[in-house]
DNA sequence: ATAACTTCTGTAGTGGCTACAGGATCATAA
DNA sequence: TTATGATCCTGTAGCCACTACAGAAGTTAT
């Protein structure tokens, strides 16, 4: 049994980001030793490494939720594991595409701006160019 | 003179976000009707759309205010917008990393995952794999 | 007159934390 | 024993950039 300090260092999951997901009921309440402080086992632990994994991986938090969720009931439904993922997949692959079209459209804006331009081509683009 | 509604279809902003953007002072108070409303000119409306281009192009608010002044003083101040630009290019390209290597390693973890297994391979590397 | 639309102010919610404030308790050293 | 500092507690507010109300008042069309 170890207290949330010792926790949050063994897990990577921040002191008050384990208080946030007790209070989200992301993970259960631990219990309490009798000066009230939280006491975590290493299973407890074990949660938050997982849910840390998830977030770093891009997860929402309610995928997190329900990953662990499925991690722990006995059914390991493969395919409800498959189906998010592919999900989060597809959402990454479009913020891609997304960024990657934002980043053309700003090399292009910002292409003639090198020399000392007595008016800056990239303003006069956002002031005047239609949208998008 | 137009209503906000109005300078809302124009600009591609919405009411509430026009709102918003008075409170935060990133556009100046407008004249109100008699009838308290308030009233947008031309030139109101150019600044919504400079401001909708700035975020489209995912410049934060502060830095769009910032380009906006920049393209109201008289100055032009080309090196400044650049160095900006130059700033969100990087966020951009470093974004853009992130979200691959993120795709990458998910695509890993659901390889193995199409056929009916007992155990879900990509539940099981989320419990035991090392962070990273 | 009635209905439907628009606008007003003010407040609260979103996600996922993060940072306090103000207090209690614990561990360690002089 | 006492001082110091680390850790913990609860509760609240801030971050970003909106977005979504509630409840009231005014405007426009039939």
């Amino acid at each position: 049994m170890i207290a949330i300090g010792e926790a949050s260092r063994q897990s990577g999951v921040g002191i008050e980001t384990i208080r946030y997901y007790e209070r989200e009921g992301i993970v259960p309440k631990p219990k309490r030793a009798a000066n009230n402080r939280r006491l975590y086992t290493v299973h407890d632990v074990g949660r938050l490494l997982f849910l840390k994994k998830c977030r770093d991986l891009g997860f929402p938090l309610a995928d997190a939720k329900t990953l662990l969720n499925l991690s722990e009931g006995g059914g390991e439904d493969c395919q409800s594991v498959v189906k998010l993922a592919e999900l989060h997949i597809a959402n990454v692959r479009d913020k891609i595409a997304e960024l990657r079209r934002l980043e053309a459209v700003l090399r292009e804006l910002t292409a003639n701006c090198d020399s000392g331009n007595v008016s800056c081509p990239m303003l006069s683009q956002l002031r005047t160019a239609q949208g998008q």
